[in-house]
DNA sequence: ACAAAACTTCAGCTTTCCTTCAGATTTTCG
DNA sequence: CGAAAATCTGAAGGAAAGCTGAAGTTTTGT
């Protein structure tokens, strides 16, 4: 998952990244207002973290400006004030989730999913395509009653798939969704090819059809 | 998709370039507002992407100059700044979209995609002609319910006929479309015939007319 | 600190697509 | 009608993209 997070504090940014790409998370920051909003604005994440307390401006417009732009990116708004205030108008706003700063990680790592899970997934937990069962919750793959082993690259892929079925993903989406926006800059995104081959392999070897379709000097489709 | 980027900025340039290409586009560049010019008044673009800030003029006026010459081009303002002003500007002289650097090269992509959407397409992502349907989202062709199965050059050619029907396009027009302006300097086109036939076999296999007419000496109409 | 797992790189192989070539067919125009 | 130019066609060669197994590197977990 792509997320973008939205705070100056830096000794808390680098634990929350540390945390979160532990979990299998692309993360890209944004230590101001100014920052935040260009990466918002000029950029898709699956959920973006915003702390109210931000230098160059509030936390709460970015929000506005976030939602009235891109409704369907999933918003947790952090606090450091336990205020009322903020809860309301910050949930009025369209933000998702709330949390309250001194948190513990797990607890943000569990909003983050559900947050996704109500925006992206209809509120459901399972994503499911034919024979292919993804438990986003507990990250596992089934197939026909049983577990797929899946390394977190495929997972992402497969998942990354099964959320955009039937269109055409280049290998260059593909690759920056999964490994971030550096790959711009790489000449060779070959090792997409490994993941594509690996997540195959597995799949039909789990008794599922190979749904990932290559289309010639583009990318693939998770055709079903 | 044949694009021209006009943009000074040379690590930029190649970025764009590397990733609009990977992501199946023809891409022409000019680097100062002379060679912009000439080449917009020279040759036919989808979208084409200026810098505001570029040698030799205002990129602004290169708009204003395409707009006034071919308004049905696509076009894309790009801008240092965050300066209101210019995206007022911009979009009063009518630039399609506004992008502010720094940017995301996906997020350009996807408002590429959007302005063709809109200016070539009446907002739709489907393309229709009477049987055939261009999905573009999934790069697909369709005829009655069976999915055509071209390649590259087959589905660029199609999808530039249906986005012209009932015009004389010439060799020349189309080459330069799908090949890039490099063309310019061969002395023989004939490699067109090859995919103009393999599109009409395929498209007629598949139970379409051949709404493809040639025009003796000028080129080909996709006569609808 | 070690072993296991995951990721990346590399080199060779296969497939798909594009271009070239040579010859046949059609169109235009004197 | 006949010749020249343009277009069409099938087949072959070459180029590019995709695939794969194995080796090498990094990361993870104990």
């Amino acid at each position: 998952m792509k997320l973008l997070i939205v705070e100056d504090n830096r000794d808390l940014l680098d634990n929350m990244i540390t945390f979160l790409k532990r979990e299998g998370h692309i993360c890209e920051t944004a230590k101001d207002y100014r920052q935040g909003f260009d990466k918002v604005m000029t950029h898709a994440y699956d959920v973006v973290l915003i702390d109210i307390m931000i230098p160059h401006g509030d936390g709460l417009n970015l929000l506005k400006e976030l939602k009235s732009l891109k409704p369907d990116t999933g918003t947790i708004i952090i606090s450091a004030k336990n205020s009322l205030d903020d809860k309301v108008s910050g949930l009025e706003l369209g933000a998702d989730d709330y949390l309250t700063k001194p948190f513990q990680l797990p607890e943000l790592h569990a909003r983050i999913k559900a947050v996704t899970r109500r925006n992206r997934h209809n509120g459901n937990d399972i994503v499911q395509v034919h024979e292919i069962e993804i438990h986003t919750g507990k990250r596992e793959v089934i197939v026909d009653d049983n577990t797929v082993g899946l390394t977190p690259k495929e997972y992402d892929l497969l998942l990354y798939f099964a959320s955009n079925k039937n269109f055409v993903l280049s290998k260059q989406t593909i690759a920056e969704h999964l490994w971030g926006d550096y790959v711009d800059h790489l000449e060779n995104l070959d090792f997409v090819y490994q993941h594509i081959k690996n997540l195959r392999k597995k799949l039909v070897a789990a008794g599922a059809n190979d749904y990932i379709k290559s289309v010639y000097s583009i990318g693939y489709k998770f055709k079903v």
